[in-house]
DNA sequence: TTGAAAGCGCTAACAT
DNA sequence: ATGTTAGCGCTTTCAA
């Protein structure tokens, strides 16, 4: 491509073009210059250099010497993922509409991963951090804290910073009611036929099993101890799970309680390569939503977590920041099968 | 939280500490410090106190020195898709290897956004840009290129920059001919019953319509001219497409071709609400791969790009830029109905 | 083997 | 109503 690149134009230019000083420049072209009482026509006057010569301001050097970047990130576990990308996408909206540049990583839920990556963000300065469904947030902000980065907890809470979660217990105990009561009562559900998948030694995954047994107690009368299939969060753990069980007692059961929509698609592996008729008579709830899986075969209850009324709390909290850690519970929403909703796309102008 | 913010320790504490200059600081801890021929026992001295006092580099202060930041940015059009959403994933996991940061930020499929987005990375100093599905390539390269940015485009193409993109012509011509082969010989499709739904006037769009057009020729003999319905990235339009469809002509096409799982999201609100029967006979075809798509209650064949190739094109590509503009094309893969393949994520290490 | 010093581009306190 | 100046923390010649 093309060689000369010509240097940036710089206040320095612009000061020496326009005839006023640096500090002058500065002012204007930041927009503090009313409250500095510059001249109307000063202003116009390098307003229109800057225009002329494409001046942009170089946002490391501001952010040197602020000592703030004007970036806002977030930490995911995964981008690849929708519960997590429609985040990204619920905070994009926000960052961008108070006029600041959002920044998204991801970290792999590795703990190591992720304080190194809260580290070089803070490297960059940047103004606050959301981290997302961190493995392990405390020691998240034991990087931010002393850096005085401010930053909140969503999706997993930790016990040192403010966090915005959804309410886990009540979201998979309606879960497994709709699941129950799905069966009616000509073909009443067993408590040895409702079988959990996924999940992991995490906060999210302890409330929803404690949810999962207090609700089969509760309604079923009963709850056998080998209800649980822990397989984290992983496609082909949870592919295994299904076939060990598979394997163990030649059939799957009729209900299925599953974890995430990461369990999920261990399920859909499964279901890979065998006869379709072999999963007509399942009942699945999941613990996310999903539009394509909201129309499987068979029905599918799912729970939507509210990503929006999550970032918006997030966004509240880290502004204004009350005194102790606190966590804040939004609740999720609980979606019958064949649904299609919409999601943060649907706010985006687009033109055919 | 805690209110005394220990400012962070720099250079010239260090440079105080260990007796040495801010220069031989500098060198050391940037691994210069070997070809300037610095004492061992200073190095160490030097990376002791850099522990102990936990220095990290003011990164906006090297690279406002350098003039370039150690970031690279992807730019995508929306988050909270898979294919985008496996490109970041994917991306990350190369830029991380390469010891930058990655960046990830939307623009909205809005040319003005784009625009002003690459703008905004540029006032950073980020060391190279990748564009994927940009609406207007050639007006993002207008801003990178007096930069100096180096830049790539993925996904559509552009005149004025490289492009990698997946190769739309022979993905969509193998999604036409499956759906079209799918029906078999007691059934055979009529030219008047294949749609297809989405797409927009962008090179991937107007490249598959003509392989849908140029195959449906082939195999049936004829195309009328109403096969195509436009409804841009939006699956509200989509909906309406199909609503509408669904008036004049009382049922639905037997066959569908879909331009992506974003238009496929608009037949689901299509489904919704209405009875499963009304699509038992329907086959699909989507130019998307989406594991839950994959398992509907009719088949849907689909094509799956592939986005580890074309990343790592880009890369190739944007480190080595041959003089004149390319566009490298990227064979993207056939899907069979009821596949749950592999993606980024498996790469993960994950714990259970 | 190391240090001094200039400067990246910007902001803000202090002059005037 | 505007100019001067001193850095922000780092890299990098050039000297020693």
């Amino acid at each position: 491509m093309d060689q000369r690149v010509k240097k940036k134009a710089t206040i320095y230019d612009l000061s020496v073009l326009s005839g006023s000083s640096p500090s002058t420049v500065s002012a204007v072209l930041n927009g503090t210059w009313r409250k500095r009482r510059i001249k109307e026509s000063t202003a116009e006057t390098i307003l229109g250099l800057a225009e002329r010569h494409q001046y942009t301001t170089n946002l490391q050097a501001r952010g040197l010497r602020r000592s703030r970047s004007g970036l806002v990130g977030l930490m995911l576990p995964v981008h690849d993922n929708r519960y997590f990308s429609s985040m990204a996408q619920t905070f994009e909206g926000h960052v961008r509409s108070r006029g600041q540049c959002p920044v998204v990583v991801s970290a792999s839920r590795d703990p190591e991963e992720e304080r190194r990556t809260a580290e070089t963000l803070i490297s960059y300065s940047i103004d606050q951090l959301f981290i997302v469904g961190a493995t392990d947030p405390d020691g998240v902000h034991e990087v931010c804290e002393p850096a005085g980065l401010k930053h909140i907890n969503i999706d997993l809470p930790g016990a040192k910073a403010h966090s915005v979660i959804s309410d886990n217990y009540e979201g998979a105990r309606m879960l497994t009611e709709a699941i129950i009561r799905h069966f009616g009562n000509d073909a009443p559900l067993r408590p040895d036929e409702l079988f959990l998948f996924g999940g992991r030694n995490d906060h999210a995954s302890r409330e929803r099993i404690a949810a999962f047994h207090a609700t089969k107690k509760a309604l079923l009368g009963a709850d056998p101890e080998d209800g649980v299939q822990s397989s984290g969060y992983s496609p082909d753990i949870t592919l295994r799970a299904f076939e060990t069980f598979y394997q163990r007692h030649g059939k799957l059961p009729r209900a299925l309680f599953i974890n995430s929509s990461i369990n999920m698609e261990g399920l859909l592996r499964f279901m890979a390569g065998r006869p379709a008729e072999m999963f007509s008579e399942l009942v699945v709830g999941c613990y996310d939503y999903d539009p394509f899986g909201s129309f499987l075969p068979f029905p599918v209850i799912m729970v939507r977590q509210n990503v929006e009324a999550m970032i918006t709390k997030a966004f509240e909290l880290i502004d204004e920041p009350p005194m102790v850690p606190q966590t804040f519970l939004i609740a999720p929403e609980l979606i019958q099968p064949r649904s299609a909703l919409k999601g943060p796309l649907d706010t985006l102008k687009d033109i055919a």
